[in-house]
DNA sequence: CGCGTCGTTGACACGGCTCAAGCTTAGTGG
DNA sequence: CCACTAAGCTTGAGCCGTGTCAACGACGCG
């Protein structure tokens, strides 16, 4: 586990600051220089494993920037079972966003120590929806809508899918959101969480995971050792994942036309 | 299938029109004289089943409100397998609504032959968020908000429970639905659909959500014939589906302190 | 009357869970 | 520096919940 934090503080440092939420931003729309002001003068924290940056039902919820590791919306289901809906990976945001949903109703919990940055600031000026600021409240909309995305994702997983490719559309996901931050290379990300906890989001038994992602490795389909992820085969985890991993699928402002276009032209 | 679709349209017939969503929106936010009218001009037409209300990327997805039988959310995940994410029931809108959240994108079909009405001039003024008619406004995000809450459920179902865990639990919700509108008396519902449709949402397959109710109906719990369940203990559900199944407990306006007085009340 | 859909039931296989033991690694205190 | 411990991962054995395949009956419909 510590490797990963080493890794997440160090690029923390060298890059001075908020290259990953800026990053994440930048991705969802396009922001001006006061935006990028606004996104760094937030004040980083870091926080310990296993806090909780929220509680199931906060009068007025606290927002939060994510910058270094990972957290996870969880709800408890039963004695002691927790479920955990999804991950909130470096550059997501926390309870920031005009339209709440229902998920911002959940528990956030650190599944790593984090750093975060309260982002009160930021959120009240995408609630106000300000003139000056159109990028950054789209680009908040459209992070709201991924969350969301990753939730239908999960639901389909959970219901319809077996061991072996519930956990190869979930690492194609985890890869394909780490990417977009720049916190993946080509085929490998840094994975600071436990089986245990993979387990959870997959609606697994811990046994079982470590089972079928042993199998998957003697297949030469991943490789991994502690806190990485190595995908060498995406092609084979594509095929058993059988439906889209990528957020695109339900893009706003894309029109399936132009989509089908695309492929065609790739082809 | 026939029983519950003559029962709604008399039930449509005989009190003129728009009862059940009419008697939806009223639960959810205080509607004027003028928000009555506006839901009752809106002219309603049948679908048969199997009928796309919505196709997944539609460029302006058409609203709807839903007056008698159900639809479903679905979306297609793997070779010709549907998930159905949620069910949509009499009074339930469809596409309608200030916030729009992802799982608006995805189809909407009707599982039995359907009675619905256009609802655009409703989505308009909601959309607007005309000040005459906050009440409508709020009660139309609440709607949504309790379609996300639906769909958590769901995730926890499929993710942590047992099929008879997730029957026990669906029941109730479905019921605690309906009874919110008055198509459910004090244990029982119409449930106009198939068994295969009820296994595609819980992720079961077929035979064994068949065995299931079986076993359920040997044990005394439920009681069911075509078209219709009856809960007969329901405190034997409730026990089995260990997290609560009304929508409530994400409520947003509500606070715990509250709700907690409330139920102490009650006792 | 024949047909298709829906529900039921049985037999069987298999995926995934549980229990339990053993292994590595890192952290802790003597 | 070395036990000692705790956390995480692996592996095996066995069982049970579910999926699959298949056959059948009931019912509604043309």
């Amino acid at each position: 586990v510590p490797l990963q934090l080493a890794d997440s503080t160090m690029l923390f440092a060298r890059t001075g600051a908020w290259p990953v939420s800026l990053r994440r931003l930048a991705s969802l729309g396009s922001l001006t220089p006061v935006d990028h002001l606004l996104v760094k003068q937030l004040k980083p924290q870091t926080l310990p494993a296993n806090s909780e940056l929220t509680r199931p039902h906060d009068g007025d919820a606290p927002s939060w920037i994510l910058l270094s590791g990972w957290c996870a919306r969880v709800r408890s289901v039963g004695n002691s079972e927790r479920h955990i809906v999804h991950f909130i990976l470096p550059g997501d945001m926390i309870g920031v966003g005009p339209a709440r949903w229902a998920g911002d109703r959940l528990a956030v919990v650190a599944l790593t120590p984090v750093i975060t940055a309260e982002a009160r600031p930021l959120s009240a000026v995408v609630r106000l929806g300000a003139s000056e600021h159109t990028g950054l409240v789209e680009a908040c909309a459209r992070a709201a809508w991924r969350e969301q995305v990753y939730c239908l994702n999960a639901m389909a997983r959970l219901g319809h899918q077996s061991a072996y490719q519930r956990i190869a559309h979930l690492l194609l996901e985890l890869h394909a959101r780490l990417e977009s931050v720049g916190l993946a290379s080509r085929n490998g990300f840094q994975a600071p969480v436990t089986q245990a906890v993979l387990a959870q989001a997959l609606g697994l038994s811990l046994v079982h995971l470590s089972r079928t992602l042993r199998q998957m490795r003697r297949e030469g389909a991943i490789a991994f050792e502690p806190g990485r992820i190595e995908i060498l085969r995406p092609d084979a985890l594509i095929e058993a994942a059988q439906f889209p991993h990528g957020a695109d699928w339900l893009e706003g402002a894309t029109d399936v036309a132009a989509l089908s276009r695309l492929s065609a032209e790739i082809k």
